[in-house]
DNA sequence: CTGGGGAAGGGGCCC
DNA sequence: CGGGCCCCTTCCCCA
């Protein structure tokens, strides 16, 4: 007895789910685009991402082995078996596909290649030599859409180390990895992690920043020891160790020899046994330590301690002049909060965000109709949300953003909604005048910045005014498009994406994105307390909770 | 329920 | 560019 066309559906309810998101527990990074996948998927059809996705929840690929548009179609003949019409496969990108699936050790999409090159009487390129051998399928070349073959993938690894490819590259991370004490070896680059430089530089006049991939929810800054979101809801059987960050943005060695004949029947469920069973697409906002078990107080609360997530564009729309001008954080950070986590809850990195800051960069709601991630549109344009299937049309959409036409429909919207958002009543709250520049109880609202408190005539003068602030904060985040001053802090910023954590505390394994931190940490162990109150002679770890203790000194009761 | 303390995250800024 | 420090903020725990 045997269910009809079972692969075909199994397949297809695997491929819409990663066209959703749905239990996607990887991200890879191919250049500056995010794709999401299952690493069962991955794994059943790639000896190479079969190494990586036990270890890693985030993968870099080389992308001098392959472009997001290629990787775009090898995920989808993962998914499907098949590539699309066979019209629009041009012979180059065959190539292309073909240099991939070497370098991703995807043998039935190299063989696939190969025949279709020699189908059209090219010669495989070079690249295809990296795929030592192929198992030939027997579905043969037929016209039209190429189809995979129905035969099991038979895994024959090569031992060449594919990683090799990428080694002239300047600061070259995809070789390197967590070491055995689980710290970042000291040569990463957030370059080479982060993508993009180039889309960095390319900075709409709008502000919009070009982020050619899915931030549709994925949470890239949880990622310490362990955690509770889409990226951290990984096995167990990976948690913690201190020495084991989850996601490494780095492509780790290659499938090595021992391994090889594994590959051709590895359960099926093997690693989503160990999978949380809850769907990861509304992680739980507070921490959950109970499953931690007796790791020790300190680390379990690094392990599923929060957020910021780019992603589903569940925004709280502010005032212009608030959240551009005053509050950094709103944009990139708190946004990426409630995007993650939905229920609201304003995290704590929004914290820094609250104070000063002529942040600029407006993130909208997603367009009506937008679904992030669903379907081919995987390229998403973050200041409006609209997908895209292809980077080079995201592209041409971004340039189409002008910071004028951000205005505008602020401006609209102001209209329309009376311009005061309801949790933001100015009475209720002395702060939402200041940042706005109007005072409590005047009629007429003054004009000002709120960065140089320079008085301007009118809102308009006002907006034109504030523009020039804008320039002071040239660095953004390629990932949330929030933007800094200063490139180490957008640099700094973009570690908390990765949970790029090179400091590890030796005694519980907890680890920080600062050395500063880590050393503040440690007073936790050591019991020193070295900031005292000179009113009560209270102690503390912290010199920031010390201040705080004397604000309740010093405030009135 | 509330307030204080402990611990941690993030951004700004100076060196 | 990284280190160090400051500030703001959040979250959790506990009395």
């Amino acid at each position: 007895m045997e269910q009809q066309n079972h692969f075909k559906q199994l397949l297809l309810q695997l491929n819409q789910q990663r066209a959703k998101g749905y239990l996607c527990d990887v991200i890879i990074v191919v250049e500056n685009a995010l794709f999401r996948a299952h690493k069962n998927v991955l794994a059943a059809s790639s000896v190479y991402f079969k190494s990586l996705v036990p270890h890693d929840n985030l993968i870099n690929l080389d992308t001098e082995m392959v472009s997001p548009s290629v990787f775009r179609q090898v995920l989808d003949f993962i998914y499907t078996g098949r590539l699309s019409s066979s019209d629009s496969v041009s012979e180059h990108s065959v190539s292309s596909l073909l240099t991939a699936a070497s370098y991703l050790q995807l043998t039935e999409l190299a063989a696939l290649c190969r025949r279709k090159l020699k189908h059209n009487g090219q010669t495989p390129s070079s690249s295809d030599k990296l795929t030592t051998s192929t198992s030939p399928t027997p579905n043969g070349h037929t016209p039209g859409p190429l189809r995979l073959s129905s035969t099991p993938l038979i895994a024959t690894p090569n031992h060449q180390h594919h990683n090799n490819h990428s080694g002239s590259r300047k600061g070259n991370l995809r070789n390197q990895r967590w070491g055995q004490e689980g710290r970042l070896r000291e040569d990463l680059s957030e370059e080479e992690v982060f993508i993009s430089g180039s889309r960095c530089a390319s900075l709409s006049p709008s502000g919009g920043i070009r982020v050619n991939g899915l931030a549709l929810g994925l949470d890239l800054s949880k990622r310490s020891p362990s955690g509770s979101t889409a990226t951290e809801e990984v096995s167990p059987s990976s948690l913690p160790q201190s020495s084991s960050p989850h996601s490494s943005s780095v492509s780790p060695t290659p499938p090595t020899t021992a391994e090889p004949r594994e590959n051709q029947r590895q359960p099926p469920n093997t690693s989503t046994d160990l999978l949380p069973r809850a769907p990861c697409k509304r992680p739980r906002p507070h921490r959950e330590d109970t499953n931690l078990g007796e790791t020790g107080k300190a680390l379990s609360k690094g392990l599923v301690k929060k957020p910021g997530a780019p992603g589903h564009e569940k925004l709280v729309r502010r005032d212009r002049v608030t959240s551009e001008l005053e509050d950094g954080e709103v944009n990139g950070e708190e946004n990426g909060q409630d995007q993650s986590e939905e229920s609201g809850h304003s995290g704590s990195e929004g914290g820094g965000g609250k104070r000063n800051g002529n942040t600029n960069y407006i993130y909208r709601q997603p367009q009506p109709g937008f679904e992030p991630g669903v379907g081919d549109n995987l390229y998403v344009c973050i200041p409006c949300g609209k997908g895209f299937p292809s980077s080079e049309q995201l592209n041409a959409h971004v340039d189409t953003h002008t910071q004028d036409e951000i205005y505008l429909e602020e401006e609209e919207e102001e209209e329309e909604g009376g311009g005061y958002q309801k949790d933001e009543d100015p009475d209720a709250d002395p702060n939402v005048y200041a940042s706005r520049g109007l005072e409590p109880g005047a009629d007429e609202p003054r004009h000002c910045c709120t960065v140089c408190s320079k008085s301007c005539k009118d809102a308009v003068s006002l907006r034109e005014h504030e523009k020039s602030h804008w320039l002071n904060r040239p660095f953004p985040c390629n990932i949330c498009g929030k933007l800094f001053t200063q490139r180490g802090t957008m640099t700094r910023h973009m570690r908390s994406h990765l949970g790029l954590k090179p400091f590890a505390c030796e005694e519980c394994g907890m680890r920080f994105t600062r050395q500063y931190r880590l050393a503040e940490h440690m007073r936790v162990h050591s019991g020193e307390k070295p900031y005292e109150c000179q009113l009560c002679g209270g102690k503390f770890t912290q010199q920031r909770n010390l201040l705080s203790h004397l604000k309740m000194h010093t405030s009135p009761p």
